[in-house]
DNA sequence: ATCTTATTATGCTGAATAACACACAAAAAT
DNA sequence: ATTTTTGTGTGTTATTCAGCATAATAAGAT
């Protein structure tokens, strides 16, 4: 990790963020109380076990959110983009981080800290509902993914992890390609299956004509095919 | 749905639940606020697509919170006991509900109508404190069970539920049995596996001596030797 | 009380997919 | 430049578990 002069006032200021709801006195505040740091692609931001520290911001760069479960298999839960929280979860609930975070790609990520978060969401009632809003839908997500990863099969899932990744990170500007580029172990870790079958389920999508593969780069050719793949289950 | 005589006070005035941080004055103002509903074994207490009305606080019984998924296959994601919340998730995401709660014995449910909700949640921030809380920790198990019923074997799945169940409704006075008594097709849908797996996993763990079985009552006998087994996978 | 339906139990078969093995390509390190 | 490591692609085998059938029992309905 290292040291990087960054602006994070941007993501304060940023109107896609939560802090929209804040005051210029209070988004002041927390601009006078964050730090950032610099992630090379592949480093670990936090690990299983760390105590949160802050509010974390993601500035710059897209993460990966992944819990290790039997034989140390990985099961990606979130995947985060800018300008968005990570490890945000266990700040909240008051615990240890039960996940890791690695950068996908170069990252940057401020911290607020923990007291500086806490004392503003106590004064502004709108940040603390926005927060509590955030909160229900990522646990509806979760619920969705649930049922997908145990349900669905191999196809369906693969099927539906795109369309994650797509409507995550959006397009490239040719309207096709999806816009993070991840190992095919990532693929296979957010779609509960084996790199081999994440590879093979891949390329008969290609065969299929419903993607097309240049190394990491996917590009999806024909979406309502995708999604009805992903629909059947 | 049969209407009833109840006294939500209690459920309000409940050392154990979230509204102990309330003002004597919030908590008039929540009573004066709310209405009760009794609900018989096996009736639906509300439906995916249904718009969420308000709070409901189960006061009395307890409920599955399912989610259909393909071929109708029910998941189960949380079982609710008293005093607890259901339907929250869905109410503080601003979404119909995506899952459907039924009760698993008679129950009563108080709802406290959303805005009065939402106007005590804006006076009061240690009680949005204490929602974003919850949530965060709900979370979190989402995310644990996520990687569970994707990774464990039938026989760690179904060991982690009876666990899990154990957790949440305690032991009966003889100190072993489960204090709940969910039909074979119910574990099956908690754990992820088909009814017949989940009576012939119950069976087999019977045989081992790990638990004993009378009909719905599941008593644990070797509390380690299951956990041996959730961990194991 | 008796009929009907739901639940529990058990065996058999086949499909889905993990696990393994190996070859090859690409990237990183020396 | 060349060695080492990491990632990708493909075939084969093994295992887990779902699906189905059938029977017995228990619970509800008439």
């Amino acid at each position: 990790m290292h040291e990087r002069t960054y602006n994070a006032d941007d993501c304060i200021d940023n109107p896609k963020s939560v802090f929209t709801v804040l005051t210029p006195k209070e988004k002041e505040f927390l601009k006078q109380n964050y730090t950032c740091a610099f992630y090379k692609k592949g480093e670990i931001i936090f690990k299983e076990g760390d105590k949160p520290l802050g509010l974390m911001i993601l500035a710059e760069g897209k993460v990966k959110i992944f819990k290790e479960g039997v034989g140390g298999r990985e099961q990606i839960v979130r995947m985060a983009k800018p300008v968005g929280f990570i490890g945000y979860r266990a700040l909240f609930a008051e615990e240890n981080h039960t996940a890791t975070a690695v950068a996908i790609e170069d990252c940057v990520s401020c911290i607020v800290d923990k007291d500086s978060v806490f004392r503003v969401m106590r004064s502004n009632a709108d940040l603390s509902m926005s927060v509590i809003q955030s909160f229900a839908s990522e646990l509806g997500f979760s619920h969705d993914r649930t049922v997908t990863l145990t349900q669905k099969h191999i196809r369906g899932r693969l099927a539906e992890s795109l369309i994650f990744l797509k409507d995550t990170y959006g397009y490239e500007d040719d309207g096709l390609t999806i816009k993070i580029y991840l190992s095919r172990e990532d693929v296979a870790n957010l779609s509960n299956m084996t790199t081999s079958n994440a590879i093979r389920t891949l390329s008969t999508f290609a065969q299929e004509g419903v993607i097309s593969i240049d190394g990491r780069k996917i590009r999806i050719l024909d979406l309502p095919k995708l999604e009805r793949i992903s629909e059947l289950g």
